[in-house]
DNA sequence: TATGAATGAGGCTTCATTCAT
DNA sequence: TATGAATGAAGCCTCATTCAT
């Protein structure tokens, strides 16, 4: 049972201090020196494996975001609908979320971080195509409303955001659960199209107008 | 007429520039030298008004947080209705945002920094509570899902974060209302109450189960 | 008999004592760490003065080279001949160099070094122009040898570079002026033109041709 | 005939590439790393023979001395007269260093740098101690100035040094033999006793003489 | 002989903060 | 109040060298 690549040890080592690390402390609150002395290794290997801090960072998120898009994407393909396919998205978003919190804290925080490579940040969101895709789809078959592909995706992941620290945060399985509910119902009354559908306020107008005419 | 506290001119410019800085560079790309020498002050000035860095950032935190706080709360009282107060709030939302694209993009960034101090995240916090009273109230008069208060105010939150950037993102101005439109329609029905809601489907229990129950 | 500038103490120690260390130890054995400790002030000192480390060693460069042109120059003007011009700058660099080894050994040992940006080298190359034209009115009044100029003030540039450690290691002030009066000797009479000159022997065609032409 | 040291092929690659890079880049400019990688050999490698950099740089420069010694009296035995050795000296080292510029240009960088150790200094020296001999015996027979003759060799190597990069500037051939010959007849007329000598200004004292005796 | 991952001391530089003016 | 030269701890990274294979 002796590792595959034996050489490679101590760079995974480093990855995975990092990512602990990143979060709880942000990337400039965590000088490459403890990174090197929590894994184990001395300040010369992290720079062998990562030309620069900011390469380990690059890479670190890289492959979370990779993760992170397969977990998703798992099993999806054998769904039936497009709304099965959805909540299926969505349950195994937060059961990744809940599995790998750090990870998940991780790409949170990072998620517009200025010291992310801008090339690593669209490798990441590149991952997430398919959820556009499947939004498409579901608007196309017209069970989603027919809005913003882009905006409902991006409404989707905020979703998700809000969500998964509250579940995080609570220890009770029961109420784990049911928390998951009430976001993913909250998600799909906000995203389906049909009959039931409410109409907020429609007050909108005048408050922008205002800035305008000040005349009716 | 002249101003009630001329000496105070200093410290505006040092809070003023800070934010636009923050935001561009983060707090730890921004060196204090940096923040003074655009705002146009010595060194040593900053250290006067603000005895740390930490202080500057706590101090610029709790200002756009209140500012932030004051404007969803404007004319909110006068609505008669708990619907109608709430797109009161959003929509003072969204324009606000709008019209203070750096200051939003500040409370983004820093809402989970740990460089922004406990207390002055509580002291942020306490600004929203009059959220979660209204969506107390609008469960307890039925319009509202009878969810969790707290988890309906950070989705309602996270909605509001995946739709400005996309807002703020569209030049075209019939276009952003438009956007606007189908965020508070997401909004809308992913929080209301009533007849026409939608169930998601089912299947979250068995990928949750598996994981703790090795039963048949 | 205060100083004029107070503020430039700390600058000016940093300068001579960073001219002494890079005679002695060379650029990259010389650690910034070292000057400031020697200068008397601290790390951060040195780099207020200059931003980098490059920018210090380009800065003394500049001010040597600057300082050595002057010491050439002195006096020059009033002397009535080209020959006693030319004798004057002589003189005048041996008395630089000896009063000054430290400034002298440093211009030798960086006069090539990549490590001196080539602004500052040609900045450098710049104040010693004046040779140039002193050469070439030499050759016009006819009693410089009528070769190319540029190759006549390296010439005389190296002889000095030859003549100078010599004197700098001998002790006895005697045998100091002997020696200078030997190098200049050597000096004039490779550069000077007029019916005395001698011819080398000829052989110099065989060599080469050898390489190219196998067969007469 | 297979080499008789196949095993000093790799050796030998090391210190080729040394010698470019030290020339390109300097001592300290030139990581081990870099040579090895250059080299085509593992780090370890160059550590495997050179104990130290060091002791590379020690190496690189004894037989790049010892070359050029060699080359500076190849046939000079043959030539019947002091000036015709001395010219054949001279030739020999122009063609040599038009031939081998890099590792002239590596003997005139390092001929003053402190990392060569003072035993491969002395060693090196120690080659050229027959141009001591050679100036020795002109003076004896009258046809070089009887000057120290250290410093004359001193002046001699110092005039090379000036010269040569003048030629390997230049590309034209015939112009690059023009200049060869100008410097020739520099350096000979320089040396050369002999009734044609001209004598230079007799201004020294005066310069000198001021700084020590105030009298009039 | 040859390899190259691993080491860690040490170098350059940044920056929050102080303090004499 | 306001200034800005001065400080020095701490960060990122380099590189000569070692050693298990």
């Amino acid at each position: 049972m002796k590792p595959m690549e034996p050489a490679l040890e101590k760079r995974d080592a480093i990855l995975a201090t990092a990512l602990v690390l990143f979060c709880e402390r942000g990337f400039f609150g965590t000088p490459t020196s403890l990174i090197s002395r929590e894994a184990g290794v001395a300040t010369g290997t992290l720079f062998f494996y990562f030309p620069t801090k900011e390469d380990l960072i690059d890479t670190l998120y890289r492959q979370v975001k990779g993760e992170a898009a397969a977990a998703l994407k798992a099993g999806v393909e054998n769904e039936p609908s497009v709304k099965q396919k959805l909540c299926r998205v969505w349950e195994n978003a937060i059961a990744w979320a809940a599995e790998n919190p750090a990870k998940f804290r991780f790409m949170e925080q990072f998620a517009h971080s200025p010291f992310v490579s801008s090339t690593a940040h669209e490798e990441g969101m590149s991952h997430f195509l398919f959820l556009l895709d499947l939004v498409r789809d579901g608007i196309r078959e017209g069970i989603i409303r027919d809005y913003d592909p882009i905006l409902l995706c991006s409404l989707l992941a905020a979703s998700l955001s809000g969500l998964t620290p509250r579940i995080l945060a609570e220890k009770d399985p029961e109420k784990k659960e049911f928390l998951t509910r009430q976001g993913l119902t909250f998600l799909w009354n906000g995203l389906a199209a049909g009959p039931g559908a409410k109409e907020p306020c429609a007050s909108l107008e005048r408050t922008i107008k205002k800035k305008r005419s000040p005349r009716p």
